[in-house]
DNA sequence: TCATATCTCCCGGGAAACCATTAATATTAC
DNA sequence: GTAATATTAATGGTTTCCCGGGAGATATGA
């Protein structure tokens, strides 16, 4: 019998041991490699591509996300898994944009790992349902993410406008406030969030669910 | 044994029957009433609440959404489960938010009606898998809506770096091109996207698709 | 009530973005 | 191979944002 050819790829060796025991318990699966970053992964895939790959994109010093991406050009045949922590939009639709066949989470038990297996396997694409729950949440209750940093009721008011492009002038007029203390707000805004212009605030404010 | 009280309401006499029908196979369950609009419904619930309501929300003349808000408000013990066949994330959100527990589309099999039933019977909120993958899919793959204006190679490449935060000094080395490039790129990028500054051009971007 | 958080407003200088136009090259497309 | 479009880049002035500090007023809550 054809045994599935699965290889793994993620820095910690801890997950990487882990995973690869649950893999074991498989019968009908053999781990043909399993690798702590791209350089390894590259390398060893010219030894032989393996039917689904198991990537971590959070890999240090390298972008996960290119790497899934070219080892889905190159090796056509070989299906790859995101197994990973990360869970926002934008990585799981560039990953998928990558080629990605699947999305695990790592939270991910060994029934949830045999389901992605069997599915990416067949040609289907698989999303771990605890991630399709979460967007489901996100989009049903626009709650801000448990990431957010916590703003006073000024603050998110103003982000608000900032979201929609007002000026800082515009939203002194609108508030009756000096401009100065919008400046000071938005200031306070970047701070918080951790990024240096508008542009970035606007990006991220609408990432956490903090504008609509 | 205590069975569980149902009630539908649709105005499709063929589905309240074929509902009915399926329910009537689950031996715990008993149906207390199947209504055609809003007005049955609430003569029916003053005769007694029952656990769960299926409420198709398309009925003709009325306000399902808001007849599920009303019914959640009056009769909170009766957990209502919206039966239907719209899918607009808007129509989803507004069910949840006026009191909705569960959200099923009628391509819902018997084994997703058990389901249903069992999870809002037990508190929980219940979402129908199809649905599920149906909203992950619109995150996955989002295509810039067919309102965006046509944008150059360049301007997406550069409305890209803009809405991750670069300053334009920033774009320029990226790319080695000189400031004044970039400048040009953004003012025509916020003429091609009719807005004034970057705030409303990252936004405009993320609503339209054009930026991931 | 007293402490803490928030909101408001100020200063001032430097950096970046905004605006409108022109124009020389590349690239495509017909 | 020419016409249309895209890309690059410039000028030069205007406006807005960015930054970090301080400081009084006003809530809010333990």
């Amino acid at each position: 019998m054809n045994r599935i050819t699965i290889a793994l790829v993620d820095d910690h060796p801890a997950i990487l041991n882990g995973l690869q025991m649950i893999l074991q318990g498989f019968p009908d699966v053999s781990v043909s490699g399993a690798w702590q970053n791209g350089d390894q992964l590259l390398d060893g895939l010219q030894a032989g591509a393996p039917e689904v790959l198991f990537l971590d994109i959070q890999l240090p010093g390298q972008d996960g996300l290119a790497l899934c991406r070219r080892v889905s050009a190159d090796f056509p045949d070989t299906r790859v898994i995101i197994f990973t922590n990360v869970e926002d939009k934008h990585t799981i639709r560039t990953a998928f944009q990558n080629g990605a066949a699947g999305y695990l989470l790592k939270t991910a038990g060994s029934r949830e790992i045999r389901e992605a297996i069997d599915a990416v396997h067949a040609g289907d694409q698989y999303v771990h349902g605890e991630l399709k729950d979460q967007m489901f949440q996100q989009i049903i209750q626009r709650k801000p993410s448990r990431y957010a940093p916590s703003l006073t009721r000024r603050e998110k008011e103003i982000l608000g406008f900032i979201a929609q492009g007002s000026s800082n002038q515009d939203i002194a007029d609108k508030l009756s406030l000096s401009v100065r203390t919008i400046e000071n707000h938005r200031y306070n805004l970047m701070q918080k969030l951790d990024v240096k212009n508008t542009a970035a605030l606007v990006r991220k404010a609408m990432d956490l669910g903090l504008a609509s």
